[in-house]
DNA sequence: GTGGTCTAGACCACC
DNA sequence: GTGGTCTAGACCACA
């Protein structure tokens, strides 16, 4: 994973954001411990403090919980963990219809265009 | 429109994508000038250099045309505006299927998501 | 006001509770503009991280909101600062029925006991 | 018992408080012999002379006496005890109406509130 | 070695 | 001058 952040955004926000990817992608498991805050931040290529803010915040979302001396670890919630696939999927969608809309197709092209692209690649 | 850029990636590159959008979009539309370099810099808080790059890149690729004395104007070429509309819609449809694809999603299920959203939002 | 804080709790939590006493009391008013962060840091003797910290935690709870190059308001929600007022209080109370209960006396010695200092003290 | 130090406040001080609350809450009976001093020491975290310091102020004050080659007993002196109970008693309830002063409350709220709670809680 | 906290100092956007 | 963010580096408690 590359990490490329955005001028003009916090950086905490987006490491939240790709932390949230990864939860909800399955490359952090639910129950399963995360790698340590220090090495985090060591690959972002941030300081330490900055990826602990990022966890804590997916803390008080509940997205995670610590253990004192032990580590962090993805929430084992299943609901919790479902809503975020589902709010994340939904943001990407959105996101696509709005570039979209820019580009002057409406909804029915846009639908059409996406299941065209599934049918076309391999 | 607002100009946020990624920490890692050429500004000029970014400048160009955001201005393949604008033609894209129909906010430059085709035969017609486009505001001056030294506009554009400011707007995007860019030193003109930069901007100027973009523009001559992207005169490179056949989108504008320059006047000499007189400024920039987009082509009127419509195969070439039609392969870049195509080109930018398909490069977002791709990305939304490598996002939803981390999310676990196959090819049915996001075609399905697609055409649920279209259908549900307002 | 005194800063003098416990160790083996986090300051920001103190801080926390000194302005929450504070507003609950008074002296920081429904809507007014609060001392900015490094005043009020030097005021404690605390880095103004830590200050800002304590802030931005009020901030989470509702009971301050900031703007953003103006400073930092006091909330103007009734209702919130009248629980405010109410859980502090009946914090107070619950620690000096712990506190006296320690001592040995029970609920109705202790009710008796502030029912004869309300009446003795001038 | 939790040892929990203010900053800024002297340690010997407030471990005269902690031993206090124990004598009069009964941890230390009338007559009893106490732990040694460098037993203390360790269980507060404490330099073993700051302990003795705090023991021999409260020596001073009567409500400790040593016996040399066998340790120190609390005083036996009823009278003693029942000032110590009356002046910590005191010491609470003043701090309390202090802080719902603070909080707007007059006597007369503050003992409707005391009363009120004392028959609320189980 | 883990998470958590704190300090000191810096930079930014905004007005 | 305001709030907000980030870095670098340090210390702590816990097991």
């Amino acid at each position: 994973m590359e990490w490329v952040f955005k001028e003009g955004v916090a950086i905490y926000t987006q490491l939240m954001e790709q932390i949230k990817l990864r939860i909800a992608g399955g490359t952090f498991r639910p129950g399963e411990k995360i790698p340590p805050v220090r090495e985090l931040a060591v690959e972002a290529g941030v300081n330490p403090n900055t990826m602990q803010r990022a966890l804590s915040e997916l803390e008080r979302e509940g997205l995670l919980y610590s253990v004192r001396t032990s580590g962090r670890y993805v929430t084992e919630e299943e609901a919790m963990l479902k809503t975020l696939q589902k709010s994340l999927s939904e943001k990407f969608i959105q996101e696509l219809f709005e570039n979209l809309n820019k580009l002057g197709m409406d909804r029915g092209e846009i639908v059409a265009a996406v299941a065209q692209w599934a049918k076309e690649e391999q």
